[in-house]
DNA sequence: GCTAATCTTGACTTAAAAGTAAGGTATGAT
DNA sequence: ATCATACCTTACTTTTAAGTCAAGATTAGC
Protein backbone atom coordinates (compact mmCIF):
# COMPACT_ATOMS: atom_id res chain seq x y z
CA UNK A 1 0.00 0.00 0.00
CA UNK A 2 2.14 2.96 -1.04
CA UNK A 3 1.77 5.88 -3.83
CA UNK A 4 4.12 4.74 -6.67
CA UNK A 5 6.85 6.90 -8.31
CA UNK A 6 4.20 7.68 -11.34
CA UNK A 7 1.70 8.97 -8.61
CA UNK A 8 4.09 10.91 -6.82
CA UNK A 9 6.12 12.91 -9.88
CA UNK A 10 2.73 13.88 -11.32
CA UNK A 11 1.71 15.13 -8.55
CA UNK A 12 4.89 17.10 -7.78
CA UNK A 13 4.25 18.38 -11.40
CA UNK A 14 0.97 19.76 -10.97
CA UNK A 15 2.32 21.00 -7.93
CA UNK A 16 4.45 23.13 -9.66
CA UNK A 17 1.83 24.14 -12.23
CA UNK A 18 -0.42 24.99 -9.68
CA UNK A 19 1.79 27.92 -8.44
CA UNK A 20 1.93 30.02 -11.96
CA UNK A 21 0.29 32.84 -12.66
CA UNK A 22 -2.51 33.37 -15.28
CA UNK A 23 -1.15 32.89 -18.83
CA UNK A 24 2.46 31.47 -17.41
CA UNK A 25 3.23 27.93 -18.53
CA UNK A 26 6.20 25.75 -17.87
CA UNK A 27 7.83 23.30 -20.13
CA UNK A 28 8.99 19.95 -20.01
CA UNK A 29 12.61 20.61 -19.36
CA UNK A 30 11.83 23.21 -16.17
CA UNK A 31 9.98 20.86 -14.57
CA UNK A 32 12.15 18.11 -15.43
CA UNK A 33 14.92 20.15 -14.00
CA UNK A 34 13.22 21.31 -10.84
CA UNK A 35 11.93 17.39 -9.73
CA UNK A 36 15.17 16.01 -10.42
CA UNK A 37 13.92 13.47 -13.48
CA UNK A 38 14.36 13.58 -17.01
CA UNK A 39 13.12 15.59 -19.66
CA UNK A 40 11.73 12.06 -21.01
CA UNK A 41 10.12 10.65 -18.32
CA UNK A 42 8.52 14.16 -17.49
CA UNK A 43 6.70 13.94 -20.71
CA UNK A 44 5.24 11.01 -20.31
CA UNK A 45 3.99 11.98 -17.07
CA UNK A 46 2.26 15.24 -18.61
CA UNK A 47 0.76 13.18 -21.32
CA UNK A 48 -0.48 11.15 -18.97
CA UNK A 49 -2.13 14.17 -17.00
CA UNK A 50 -3.01 16.21 -20.36
CA UNK A 51 -4.81 12.86 -21.84
CA UNK A 52 -7.19 13.02 -18.78
CA UNK A 53 -8.07 16.35 -18.89
CA UNK A 54 -6.59 17.90 -15.82
CA UNK A 55 -3.72 20.22 -18.08
CA UNK A 56 -3.41 21.61 -20.89
CA UNK A 57 -0.33 22.49 -23.78
CA UNK A 58 0.85 24.65 -26.42
CA UNK A 59 3.43 23.52 -28.94
CA UNK A 60 5.78 25.93 -30.45
CA UNK A 61 8.52 28.14 -29.59
CA UNK A 62 6.72 29.53 -26.66
CA UNK A 63 5.20 26.69 -25.83
CA UNK A 64 4.71 24.57 -22.49
CA UNK A 65 2.18 23.26 -19.98
CA UNK A 66 -0.41 24.42 -17.72
CA UNK A 67 -3.36 23.47 -15.52
CA UNK A 68 -6.67 22.89 -17.58
CA UNK A 69 -8.65 24.21 -14.40
CA UNK A 70 -8.30 26.28 -11.22
CA UNK A 71 -6.14 24.51 -8.97
CA UNK A 72 -8.74 25.28 -6.31
CA UNK A 73 -10.97 22.55 -8.53
CA UNK A 74 -8.87 19.93 -8.76
CA UNK A 75 -8.88 17.05 -6.44
CA UNK A 76 -5.90 15.12 -5.40
CA UNK A 77 -8.24 12.31 -5.65
CA UNK A 78 -8.46 12.54 -9.51
CA UNK A 79 -4.69 12.66 -9.63
CA UNK A 80 -4.22 9.68 -7.97
CA UNK A 81 -6.64 8.09 -9.85
CA UNK A 82 -5.31 9.59 -13.53
CA UNK A 83 -1.95 8.69 -12.12
CA UNK A 84 -2.40 4.48 -12.46
CA UNK A 85 -4.99 4.34 -14.58
CA UNK A 86 -2.61 3.58 -17.01
CA UNK A 87 -1.50 0.48 -15.72
CA UNK A 88 -5.33 -0.75 -15.28
CA UNK A 89 -6.87 -0.55 -18.21
CA UNK A 90 -4.29 -3.22 -20.29
CA UNK A 91 -5.85 -5.57 -18.15
CA UNK A 92 -10.02 -4.36 -17.72
CA UNK A 93 -12.37 -1.96 -18.50
CA UNK A 94 -14.43 -1.34 -15.67
CA UNK A 95 -14.08 -0.85 -11.75
CA UNK A 96 -14.89 -4.04 -11.13
CA UNK A 97 -12.33 -5.83 -13.46
CA UNK A 98 -9.67 -4.10 -10.88
CA UNK A 99 -10.96 -6.28 -8.54
CA UNK A 100 -11.01 -9.32 -9.69
CA UNK A 101 -7.16 -8.88 -11.09
CA UNK A 102 -6.05 -8.72 -7.78
CA UNK A 103 -8.89 -10.65 -6.24
CA UNK A 104 -9.72 -14.34 -6.69
CA UNK A 105 -13.87 -14.49 -7.25
CA UNK A 106 -14.98 -17.27 -4.97
CA UNK A 107 -16.72 -15.73 -1.86
CA UNK A 108 -15.01 -14.46 0.66
CA UNK A 109 -14.17 -11.67 3.37
CA UNK A 110 -11.62 -9.80 1.53
CA UNK A 111 -13.43 -8.36 -1.14
CA UNK A 112 -15.08 -5.81 0.27
CA UNK A 113 -12.07 -4.87 2.45
CA UNK A 114 -9.92 -4.55 -0.49
CA UNK A 115 -12.52 -1.91 -2.02
CA UNK A 116 -13.41 -0.24 1.32
CA UNK A 117 -9.49 0.15 1.49
CA UNK A 118 -9.88 1.95 -2.00
CA UNK A 119 -12.97 3.92 -1.08
CA UNK A 120 -11.37 5.31 2.38
CA UNK A 121 -8.38 6.83 0.46
CA UNK A 122 -10.13 8.28 -2.18
CA UNK A 123 -12.84 10.03 0.08
CA UNK A 124 -10.39 11.47 1.90
CA UNK A 125 -8.18 12.98 -1.05
CA UNK A 126 -11.65 14.00 -2.57
CA UNK A 127 -10.98 16.56 0.22
CA UNK A 128 -7.81 17.86 -0.58
CA UNK A 129 -7.74 20.43 -3.58
CA UNK A 130 -4.26 21.19 -5.83
CA UNK A 131 -4.09 24.88 -4.57
CA UNK A 132 -3.52 23.64 -0.92
CA UNK A 133 -0.56 22.24 -1.87
CA UNK A 134 1.28 25.29 -3.06
CA UNK A 135 3.68 26.50 -0.39
CA UNK A 136 6.06 25.42 2.34
CA UNK A 137 6.29 22.72 3.85
CA UNK A 138 4.82 23.91 7.02
CA UNK A 139 2.41 25.80 6.12
CA UNK A 140 0.99 22.88 4.33
CA UNK A 141 0.90 20.30 6.96
CA UNK A 142 -0.58 22.93 8.88
CA UNK A 143 -3.43 23.48 6.43
CA UNK A 144 -3.94 19.40 6.11
CA UNK A 145 -4.73 19.22 9.67
CA UNK A 146 -7.13 21.84 10.02
CA UNK A 147 -9.31 19.61 7.20
CA UNK A 148 -11.68 17.77 9.00
CA UNK A 149 -10.78 14.16 7.89
CA UNK A 150 -7.27 14.31 8.91
CA UNK A 151 -8.08 16.00 12.04
CA UNK A 152 -10.03 13.03 13.46
CA UNK A 153 -7.75 10.15 13.44
CA UNK A 154 -5.88 11.98 16.23
CA UNK A 155 -8.62 10.48 18.26
CA UNK A 156 -7.84 7.09 17.82
CA UNK A 157 -4.53 5.36 18.37
CA UNK A 158 -2.78 3.43 15.39
CA UNK A 159 -2.34 -0.47 16.28
CA UNK B 1 -1.61 3.27 -4.51
CA UNK B 2 -3.29 -0.07 -4.09
CA UNK B 3 -2.54 -3.24 -2.37
CA UNK B 4 0.10 -5.40 -3.39
CA UNK B 5 0.05 -9.08 -4.10
CA UNK B 6 1.95 -9.66 -1.63
CA UNK B 7 -0.28 -7.77 1.18
CA UNK B 8 -2.84 -9.74 -0.32
CA UNK B 9 -2.33 -13.00 -0.36
CA UNK B 10 -0.76 -12.58 3.37
CA UNK B 11 -4.11 -11.19 4.93
CA UNK B 12 -6.18 -14.10 2.95
CA UNK B 13 -3.71 -17.00 4.64
CA UNK B 14 -4.66 -15.12 7.76
CA UNK B 15 -8.07 -15.09 7.29
CA UNK B 16 -7.63 -19.08 7.03
CA UNK B 17 -6.39 -19.04 10.04
CA UNK B 18 -8.21 -17.14 11.94
CA UNK B 19 -11.01 -19.58 10.80
CA UNK B 20 -9.80 -22.97 12.98
CA UNK B 21 -10.63 -24.29 15.96
CA UNK B 22 -8.57 -23.69 18.78
CA UNK B 23 -5.71 -26.46 19.06
CA UNK B 24 -5.81 -26.56 14.65
CA UNK B 25 -3.31 -25.78 11.80
CA UNK B 26 -2.64 -25.69 8.44
CA UNK B 27 -0.17 -26.65 6.23
CA UNK B 28 1.68 -24.32 3.31
CA UNK B 29 -0.21 -26.95 0.74
CA UNK B 30 -3.78 -26.85 2.26
CA UNK B 31 -3.58 -22.65 2.27
CA UNK B 32 -1.79 -22.39 -1.22
CA UNK B 33 -4.29 -25.03 -2.27
CA UNK B 34 -7.19 -22.82 -1.04
CA UNK B 35 -5.61 -19.01 -2.21
CA UNK B 36 -4.69 -20.60 -5.76
CA UNK B 37 -0.54 -20.06 -5.38
CA UNK B 38 2.17 -21.86 -5.32
CA UNK B 39 3.67 -23.80 -1.76
CA UNK B 40 6.45 -21.91 -2.38
CA UNK B 41 5.08 -18.28 -2.63
CA UNK B 42 2.85 -19.54 0.33
CA UNK B 43 5.84 -20.58 2.24
CA UNK B 44 7.36 -17.23 1.75
CA UNK B 45 4.80 -15.23 2.72
CA UNK B 46 4.11 -17.38 5.82
CA UNK B 47 7.50 -17.30 6.96
CA UNK B 48 7.28 -13.11 6.90
CA UNK B 49 4.10 -13.22 9.05
CA UNK B 50 5.81 -15.67 11.36
CA UNK B 51 9.17 -13.48 11.80
CA UNK B 52 7.09 -10.32 12.38
CA UNK B 53 5.01 -12.51 15.41
CA UNK B 54 1.46 -12.99 13.95
CA UNK B 55 1.38 -16.55 13.51
CA UNK B 56 3.46 -19.49 14.72
CA UNK B 57 4.61 -22.73 13.12
CA UNK B 58 5.23 -26.17 13.86
CA UNK B 59 7.70 -28.52 12.18
CA UNK B 60 7.44 -32.30 11.32
CA UNK B 61 4.61 -34.62 10.11
CA UNK B 62 1.85 -32.58 11.84
CA UNK B 63 3.29 -29.63 11.84
CA UNK B 64 1.46 -26.50 10.18
CA UNK B 65 0.99 -22.50 10.85
CA UNK B 66 -1.18 -21.04 13.63
CA UNK B 67 -2.39 -17.59 14.74
CA UNK B 68 0.12 -16.29 17.61
CA UNK B 69 -2.62 -14.71 18.79
CA UNK B 70 -6.74 -14.35 18.88
CA UNK B 71 -8.43 -13.11 15.86
CA UNK B 72 -9.88 -10.59 17.77
CA UNK B 73 -5.95 -8.63 18.83
CA UNK B 74 -4.92 -8.62 15.05
CA UNK B 75 -5.95 -5.39 13.48
CA UNK B 76 -5.54 -4.68 9.65
CA UNK B 77 -3.19 -2.07 10.24
CA UNK B 78 -0.35 -4.29 11.40
CA UNK B 79 -0.35 -6.88 8.45
CA UNK B 80 -0.16 -4.26 6.10
CA UNK B 81 2.78 -3.01 7.84
CA UNK B 82 3.88 -5.70 8.17
CA UNK B 83 3.44 -7.08 4.77
CA UNK B 84 5.49 -4.85 2.90
CA UNK B 85 8.26 -3.85 5.35
CA UNK B 86 10.59 -6.22 3.52
CA UNK B 87 11.30 -4.02 0.74
CA UNK B 88 11.15 -1.11 2.78
CA UNK B 89 14.18 -2.34 5.02
CA UNK B 90 16.48 -3.59 2.51
CA UNK B 91 16.82 1.08 1.41
CA UNK B 92 16.05 2.20 4.78
CA UNK B 93 15.65 1.46 8.87
CA UNK B 94 13.36 4.03 10.10
CA UNK B 95 10.00 5.77 8.73
CA UNK B 96 11.14 8.77 8.32
CA UNK B 97 13.79 6.72 5.59
CA UNK B 98 10.72 5.67 3.92
CA UNK B 99 9.46 9.14 2.64
CA UNK B 100 13.62 9.98 1.74
CA UNK B 101 13.54 7.60 -0.84
CA UNK B 102 10.78 8.30 -3.30
CA UNK B 103 10.63 12.36 -1.99
CA UNK B 104 13.24 14.16 -2.81
CA UNK B 105 14.62 16.42 0.18
CA UNK B 106 13.94 20.05 -0.40
CA UNK B 107 11.07 21.45 1.02
CA UNK B 108 7.66 21.13 -0.74
CA UNK B 109 4.38 20.89 0.29
CA UNK B 110 3.92 17.40 -0.83
CA UNK B 111 5.76 15.44 1.37
CA UNK B 112 3.25 15.93 4.73
CA UNK B 113 0.48 14.66 2.29
CA UNK B 114 2.08 11.20 1.20
CA UNK B 115 3.11 10.78 4.92
CA UNK B 116 -0.93 11.95 5.86
CA UNK B 117 -2.17 9.51 3.07
CA UNK B 118 -0.35 6.35 5.09
CA UNK B 119 -1.61 7.71 8.35
CA UNK B 120 -5.31 7.84 7.10
CA UNK B 121 -5.42 4.10 5.62
CA UNK B 122 -3.59 3.25 9.03
CA UNK B 123 -5.95 4.54 11.20
CA UNK B 124 -8.51 3.56 9.56
CA UNK B 125 -7.20 -0.22 9.13
CA UNK B 126 -6.78 -0.01 12.43
CA UNK B 127 -10.33 0.04 13.19
CA UNK B 128 -10.60 -3.75 11.74
CA UNK B 129 -9.68 -6.92 13.55
CA UNK B 130 -9.10 -10.30 11.52
CA UNK B 131 -12.42 -11.60 13.65
CA UNK B 132 -14.04 -9.13 11.51
CA UNK B 133 -13.27 -10.94 7.96
CA UNK B 134 -13.72 -14.86 8.79
CA UNK B 135 -17.44 -14.98 6.98
CA UNK B 136 -19.28 -14.72 3.93
CA UNK B 137 -18.52 -11.85 1.62
CA UNK B 138 -22.15 -10.34 2.41
CA UNK B 139 -21.92 -10.81 6.04
CA UNK B 140 -18.09 -9.07 6.08
CA UNK B 141 -19.31 -6.52 3.95
CA UNK B 142 -22.72 -5.97 6.24
CA UNK B 143 -20.38 -5.86 9.10
CA UNK B 144 -17.90 -3.54 7.92
CA UNK B 145 -20.00 -0.85 7.04
CA UNK B 146 -21.18 -0.57 10.41
CA UNK B 147 -17.87 0.68 11.74
CA UNK B 148 -17.46 4.05 11.87
CA UNK B 149 -14.71 5.14 10.07
CA UNK B 150 -16.11 3.04 6.83
CA UNK B 151 -19.70 4.92 7.76
CA UNK B 152 -18.65 8.15 7.60
CA UNK B 153 -17.44 8.34 4.11
CA UNK B 154 -21.04 8.37 2.34
CA UNK B 155 -22.01 11.94 3.59
CA UNK B 156 -18.69 13.16 1.26
CA UNK B 157 -18.96 12.42 -2.69
CA UNK B 158 -15.87 11.15 -4.51
CA UNK B 159 -14.39 13.75 -6.95
C1' DG C 1 16.86 -44.81 14.76
C1' DC C 2 14.60 -44.54 10.43
C1' DT C 3 11.22 -42.45 7.44
C1' DA C 4 7.89 -39.34 5.82
C1' DA C 5 5.95 -34.96 6.36
C1' DT C 6 6.66 -30.22 7.12
C1' DC C 7 8.75 -25.81 7.91
C1' DT C 8 13.25 -22.76 6.84
C1' DT C 9 16.31 -20.23 4.06
C1' DG C 10 18.98 -18.32 0.38
C1' DA C 11 19.68 -18.11 -4.53
C1' DC C 12 17.56 -17.92 -8.85
C1' DT C 13 13.99 -16.90 -12.58
C1' DT C 14 10.27 -14.54 -14.34
C1' DA C 15 6.92 -10.73 -14.79
C1' DA C 16 5.73 -5.91 -14.16
C1' DA C 17 6.79 -1.17 -13.37
C1' DA C 18 9.74 2.65 -14.24
C1' DG C 19 12.47 5.15 -17.03
C1' DT C 20 14.95 6.11 -21.69
C1' DA C 21 15.56 6.92 -26.65
C1' DA C 22 14.32 8.42 -30.97
C1' DG C 23 11.66 9.97 -34.67
C1' DG C 24 7.44 12.62 -35.71
C1' DT C 25 4.47 16.84 -35.63
C1' DA C 26 3.01 21.41 -34.66
C1' DT C 27 4.05 26.39 -33.61
C1' DG C 28 6.18 30.96 -33.53
C1' DA C 29 9.98 34.03 -34.87
C1' DT C 30 13.02 35.74 -38.22
C1' DA D 1 9.87 29.79 -46.27
C1' DT D 2 12.93 28.20 -43.06
C1' DC D 3 14.66 27.17 -38.67
C1' DA D 4 14.65 26.47 -33.84
C1' DT D 5 11.77 25.17 -30.08
C1' DA D 6 8.83 22.16 -27.78
C1' DC D 7 5.14 18.84 -27.54
C1' DC D 8 3.53 13.85 -29.13
C1' DT D 9 3.95 8.93 -29.58
C1' DT D 10 5.83 4.36 -29.91
C1' DA D 11 9.28 1.12 -28.98
C1' DC D 12 13.03 -0.28 -26.19
C1' DT D 13 16.05 -0.84 -21.88
C1' DT D 14 16.66 -0.92 -17.11
C1' DT D 15 15.19 -1.68 -12.56
C1' DT D 16 12.32 -3.59 -9.08
C1' DA D 17 8.82 -6.62 -7.29
C1' DA D 18 6.85 -11.21 -7.49
C1' DG D 19 7.26 -15.81 -7.63
C1' DT D 20 10.03 -20.35 -8.02
C1' DC D 21 13.53 -23.82 -6.96
C1' DA D 22 16.32 -26.62 -4.31
C1' DA D 23 18.87 -27.98 -0.39
C1' DG D 24 18.75 -27.92 4.73
C1' DA D 25 16.55 -28.58 9.33
C1' DT D 26 13.00 -30.28 12.56
C1' DT D 27 9.34 -33.20 14.36
C1' DA D 28 5.90 -37.28 14.80
C1' DG D 29 5.09 -41.81 14.27
C1' DC D 30 6.48 -46.37 13.42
Amino acid sequence: MKVSAQEEYGLRCLVQLAGLKDGESLTLAQMAGREGISVANAGKLLWILSKAGLVQSLRGTKGGYYLARPASEIYLSEIIRVMDEEEISGHCKSYTGVLDECVHTSDCGIRPVIMSIHEIVQESLSKITLAQLVGSEKNVDATLHQIQSFQSRRDAEAH
